[in-house]
DNA sequence: TAAACAACTGAACATATGAGCATATGATGA
DNA sequence: TCATCATATGCTCATATGTTCAGTTGTTTA
C-alpha cells in the first residue's frame, strides 16, 4: 500500500529514545557471543568447575569427585568451557590437567556474588 | 560388603588435592545461585535490553523497538531481569519504565567484552 | 463508563541443553 | 602388542527455555 517499507509506526511512545538507542546498540552478532560466553557460567556444575580451578589446576577424575559428578559430564562441561576459552588444558602422561584459560572468571564470580548480597 | 559407606576409592590420582580443593568449595547452593544469575544474562534478547538500559531508562515498547521483538517477549524477558533483580520498574500512567537496578550488569558485560576480544 | 492503550500473563509449541550410556581414543606399562 | 587407565565423544532422552498467540489487567481519556 506504501511506498516505504517501514510497516508501522503508530506505537512506540518515545521515537527520540529509540533512535538515540538504537544509534549506539551493540551488534547483534556480539550479543549472541556475549550471551553465549555468560551461559558457559550458567549452570551450577559448570560454575563448581571453574570455581575449582580458582584455586588450582586439576583433572578429569579430580574435578568428578571435588564436584559430586560423573566423569562423564564432566568432560562434557569441560569441553564446553574449552569451546569458550574459559578453560585450557595441558596433557601428562594420560593425565588431562584443566585450568582457567584468563583471570575473567575471578572477577566475574565477585561481581556475581557481590549481586547476590543485596 | 564394608561397613564404611564411601563406596570406591581405587580411581581419582589427586586424593590430597581433592580434599584441599573440597574444603573450600562454593556452596553447593550458593553455586546454583550464581548459574542463576549469570542464566539471566545468557540469552541474546536479554543482553540486548540490559546493554539498552546501560544508557537509560527505557519502556517495554522502546525496548520492543528497539531489540526487534515483540512486545510480550520483551515483557516475557523483563519479569526474569525483574524477579533476578537486575532491573527495576518504575510506572508512570500506563508507562512502565525499566532500568538497570545496580552497576553490576556495566562491568560483567566489560569483563565478557574483553574476554572475548583475546 | 466505554474505548484505547501499555503491559502482563498462561498455555502451547519448537528448540536447546545436560546427563547417561556405550564406545572410541590416547597413553602407559607389563 | 595387549590390557588398563584417563578422557573424550556420539547418541539419545528428559527437561528447560524462549517465543507466539490469545486473552487479561490496569490506566488514561473521550
Amino acid at each position: 500500500m506504501n511506498s516505504r517499507n517501514d510497516i508501522c509506526e503508530i506505537k512506540c511512545i518515545h521515537e527520540d529514545a529509540v533512535a538515540e538507542v538504537k544509534n549506539i546498540m551493540i551488534d547483534e552478532h556480539l550479543a549472541g557471543q556475549l550471551a553465549d560466553f555468560f551461559k558457559a557460567m550458567a549452570d551450577p556444575g559448570r560454575v563448581k568447575i571453574l570455581y575449582a580451578l580458582k584455586n588450582r589446576e586439576l583433572c578429569v577424575c579430580d574435578l568428578a569427585a571435588i564436584t559430586n559428578a560423573t566423569d562423564s559430564a564432566v568432560s562434557h562441561q569441560l569441553r564446553l568451557l574449552r569451546t569458550m576459552k574459559l578453560v585450557k588444558n595441558r596433557r601428562d602422561g594420560k593425565i588431562m590437567y584443566y585450568s582457567l584459560a584468563d583471570g575473567h572468571v575471578e572477577s566475574l564470580f565477585s561481581q556475581g556474588l557481590e549481586h547476590l548480597n543485596e
